[in-house]
DNA sequence: TCCCTGCGGGAAAGGGCTTTCTCTGCGGTA
DNA sequence: TACCGCAGAGAAAGCCCTTTCCCGCAGGGA
């Protein structure tokens, strides 16, 4: 690889000119050097070597991101608010899928830190798991002690700025959309417990059938993996132990497809025998016949949000931005059918689908 | 931050033995001295700087990977294949997203240059564009002359290792079997045009409607932007201009889930009155509703090839790994529609789905 | 004529780490 | 006892840039 010494002698300059030229210094460098200093660049294909440049100058720039999986849509949905942000304030993002897992994730912290980001952003879930919770909390103190910044989407134990999903609303939405159509007997298709997302939803919603004067057993919940096939089991699994369920909540829109499709594999029709209702609004959510009943989360705002935290002005106190959920009608959610309607009737709702053209 | 040498200088011990003890060095050190470093570290909660290590060791390790969009389904199934042999090599990923932009595509080139990678992977469809191709052919030449590795995913115009998934051969087999079912009005939802993946897949399903004894009309094709809502678009304008269409191939699985939400939206039956077939079989595509038959990519396995061609030994001659399309039959193609059937009588075939439990 | 100022350029000092080279001191052999 | 060899530790030379500091020179004011 060509070094900046080397264009610095075939320009017949010093490295330092050479290095002025290339950078477009505020120092003045006459235009027959510069010229020179640019036809050497062009001539040996010369481009700086980035760690040099980043050791020199101790000019932090990139913005380290931590999410389970930027492949699934949810994550994806919310890397496209941060690199938004990061890409309109020239910002290099490096994000990193722990695949949720603790461990890979607390390496991640100490890799992005080695890296000298200027910022760390954890996006996804917390966790349930107290001795997880203190080390990833000793080493975010630690990098915070050096003038780190860190923000947290969706995450409790971290006394920091934050963005949250308000879960549990979202929860208590779906639990009592169901609730107003007559349901009693609700499956919940969950994701692992240890997620702090998974225990939100499910007590928003608990609370929501509480209050329609119902409860949710435990029997009644199935955790699995937040993905497709995870929500396929569970389902399969739920109706398995409960034939006569007519609604099941997914935690997760990945998750209400794979129930969809279990559902559908059984010939249970999708509203009128099960109703489904899912959660986040994924893009493929409006696609899937019939078109999914979910709980619409902002998700780029939410990475928006998060990447203007951390890049914006230090805060005296941490700022925690709770965004709101949102209950999205559409065509997996209607009335309990009649064979199995108790007392508490429900009139029938208006649908709405959302498609195009 | 705490250095090498805060560590050194608490431990009592020279950076160099620091150094050795942190890196587990084949020179020994003596056991005291190994702890000594090791509290030092955990003490200041040391992490060396990734710039400064990689500017000493002469190393290259990383691996630099262009892509139009991680988030695009066709993407994440490739990345997932790379990041599974990166893994198991231990290296690290640097992912990049041109979003089809090949202004973008030649500074990502740039700039993992400049981040030093061992090799370099493009993952994106080629461009027909003979500017863009030379310059970019120039960049990757300036690199691989410093000893970097390059692989390419898809046809692009660069003389040296490759993977190639069958894009003809795929669109030949989509055209074939709607032929085979006896359509003839056939549109087809095309990505952008100057992609040579879009021309690939066209010129194959075009062979195959030849061989049936029919021609593929311009006024067939509408191009757009290849995700869901440019086949949704591209759909629309299809059936205006040609409402006695009977078939449409998507020429991707993200275009054909537009082109069933917008023949939804207009009442058009999938499959009994508009036949359906898109490509790449995506995740997706088993759990749309009817599930969508497609033309399926060994995705993971070229990103799996295209990793290890790069990381393994280098050849005296470039190689091109071929990788076959195959037809995935589900439940969005069936016999041409009774009136319009003509004379090329086609038997129904059995379809079938593949969903779970 | 002398001094000061300001401009354009180079020398050199880092920045944090790895690694070669060098040095010390010890045990073993002749 | 003298010498050799080697283990273990440190000194120092890079790796490739950026940036401060300094220097020489030309022009302008006194």
């Amino acid at each position: 690889m060509a070094t900046l010494s080397d264009v610095a002698r075939r320009a017949g300059v010093s490295p330092a000119t050479a290095s002025r030229v290339i950078n477009g210094s505020s120092k003045p460098v006459t235009d027959e050097l510069r010229e020179r200093v640019l036809a050497a660049v062009a001539e040996l294909q010369y481009v700086p070597n980035a760690h040099a440049q980043l050791l020199a100058r101790s000019h932090r720039s990139a913005v380290g991101v931590i999410v389970h999986d930027v492949s699934d849509p949810y994550f994806a949905e919310i890397t496209r608010g941060l690199q938004r942000v990061a890409t309109d304030q020239g910002r290099l993002l490096m994000i990193c899928n722990s695949y949720r897992d603790p461990d890979r994730e607390l390496e991640y912290v100490e890799l992005l830190r080695g890296h000298q980001v200027a910022a760390l952003i954890l996006a996804g879930s917390g966790y349930h798991d107290d001795a997880f919770t203190r080390q990833l909390n000793e080493k975010l103190a630690a990098y915070e002690a050096t003038g780190g910044r860190v923000a947290v989407i969706g995450r409790h134990e971290h006394s920091g700025d934050a963005v949250m999903p308000d879960n549990r609303a979202g929860g208590y939405l779906a639990g009592r959309e169901l609730c107003d159509l007559g349901h009693r007997a609700i499956g919940v298709v969950a994701g692992p417990r240890i997620l702090t997302t998974t225990t939100d939803r499910l007590a928003g919603l608990r609370q929501a059938l509480a209050e329609g004067g119902h409860d949710l057993p435990e029997r009644r919940i199935r955790y699995a993996e937040f993905d497709r096939d995870g929500g396929a089991e569970a389902t399969a699994r739920l109706l398995d132990a409960d034939p006569e369920l007519t609604a099941i909540v997914a935690l997760n829109d990945s998750m209400a497809i794979g129930a969809l499709a279990t559902l559908r594999a059984r010939s249970l029709a999708v509203p009128q025998r099960v109703s489904v209702v899912g959660f986040d609004d994924m893009p493929i959510a409006r696609d899937v016949t019939p078109a999914l009943t979910t709980v619409r989360l902002p998700l780029v705002d939410m990475g928006v949000r998060a990447m203007s935290l951390v890049l914006g002005a230090e805060a005296p106190a941490p700022r925690v931005e709770v965004l709101p959920a949102e209950l999205v009608r559409r065509d997996t959610a209607g009335p309990v059918p009649r064979s199995t309607r108790d007392t508490a009737g429900a009139a029938p709702r208006p649908r709405r689908g959302d498609d195009a053209s």
